[in-house]
DNA sequence: TTTTGACTTTTAAATTAAAAAGGTCAAATA
DNA sequence: TATTTGACCTTTTTAATTTAAAAGTCAAAA
């Protein structure tokens, strides 16, 4: 693939996203995508061989972006409650952002062994790993009790996805006020939860 | 109204239960809870004036029930988390046995200003004040720190809530297992943060 | 007071037809 | 050879129509 043709592609997924972004993928269609480009429609399946892949390739360069600069906010300074509170912070500034295609995850559902699913899947693994390791830091540092990271991270991890839930699953679109509102929840569990961890044990039920 | 007359309701509304619990409201026809009591369709409406209000008054009896066991479970000897975590045994235990009540919900909420919304929007808010009371309770036993009970509890509940709101959700029938797990995790998380409310004082952000 | 038969209205499910979107390929262009 | 398009086909959505079933009414009988 000629350098040329990566350039190409690359506008493609910028203005493919830029219509995901604003009427998801359900109400986007490939000629329209084609007509924004200039091209014919015929054309834009040189570049991607179906919807799908154009689809998988924007998601995944949005989810890259948002792992990087997660990547990056844990790697600033604090204890583990500012880290996962920073976390917090860059998914409200990505949601606030691109809320269309997590809105859309449930329409992509039907497809079960999707590419897409499987980026979504590997997203949100990544974000568990990052998680798991800044408890082990912690651990380490004596900032919270030693114990199963997994058993540790687990019913916080469990809730914060459930409340995320809550705004896919409502399917009008959120306003900014409560959207704002769901990540204040969130970091105020948080806190407590990670204070809670200061001095609990979790009992070992094997 | 007659003690007779009231009599015939509840075994009417004993009966339409057992269909709702199996079928849910949807599938559930007026034509067919009579021919299970024997009686007419026509001779329904004698009883209840639609079959909306059928389905209000069986749930309002669950939800009665449920809350009766709720408060005694609660006026029961134990610390916070343990009252809590019994609540959440409640919850599970009632759950089991009628969630789809709680799975076609979604199917209701068209109806807006329903009745049936009404009377679950009452449940929901009475377990909130429960959870408030007892906040308060753990809070002048000094189980706790001092703060405002909302904002003390409120991170919770909201997690719970959402937790619960994933089964909703997902429109497949859930297996026991993965109810089970479901309940524990809230346990976990239960466990923790009042554990984090013990020493953690939230932030006044006024 | 309670029950039902005969009826109307409303809602949900199935069928079909039309339109739109997705997708293929061979030929043209550069 | 890499890129582009015209002509064409297939699949999926959407809208319109019908049909069946459930909800609901009411006057009259038990």
């Amino acid at each position: 693939m000629k350098p040329d043709t990566v350039i190409k592609e690359e506008l493609i997924i910028e203005t493919a996203l830029r219509r995901f972004v604003h009427f998801g993928f359900g109400k986007t269609t490939f000629s329209e995508i084609a007509k924004d480009l200039g091209i014919s429609q015929q054309n834009l399946y040189y570049y991607f061989p179906d919807k799908k892949s154009l689809v998988s390739k924007a998601v995944a360069n949005v989810m890259s972006c948002f792992l990087e600069v997660m990547q990056a906010k844990i790697n600033s300074t604090g204890d583990l409650a500012d880290k996962l509170v920073g976390m917090i912070e860059v998914k409200e500034s990505f949601f606030e952002k691109y809320f269309m295609l997590a809105v859309e995850r449930p329409y992509e559902v039907q497809y079960e062994r999707d590419e897409l699913l499987e980026i979504l899947r590997k997203a949100e693994n990544r974000q568990t790993e990052l998680v798991l390791a800044e408890f082990e830091r912690a651990m380490k540092k004596g900032e919270i009790k030693k114990q199963d990271p997994v058993k540790a991270a687990t019913p916080l991890l469990k809730a914060l996805t459930a409340m995320q839930g809550d705004y896919r699953n409502m399917h009008v679109v959120p306003d900014h006020k409560s959207i704002h509102a769901l990540f204040d929840t969130q970091k105020a569990l948080i806190a407590i939860y990670v204070s809670g961890l200061k001095n609990f044990q979790a009992p070992c039920n094997n």
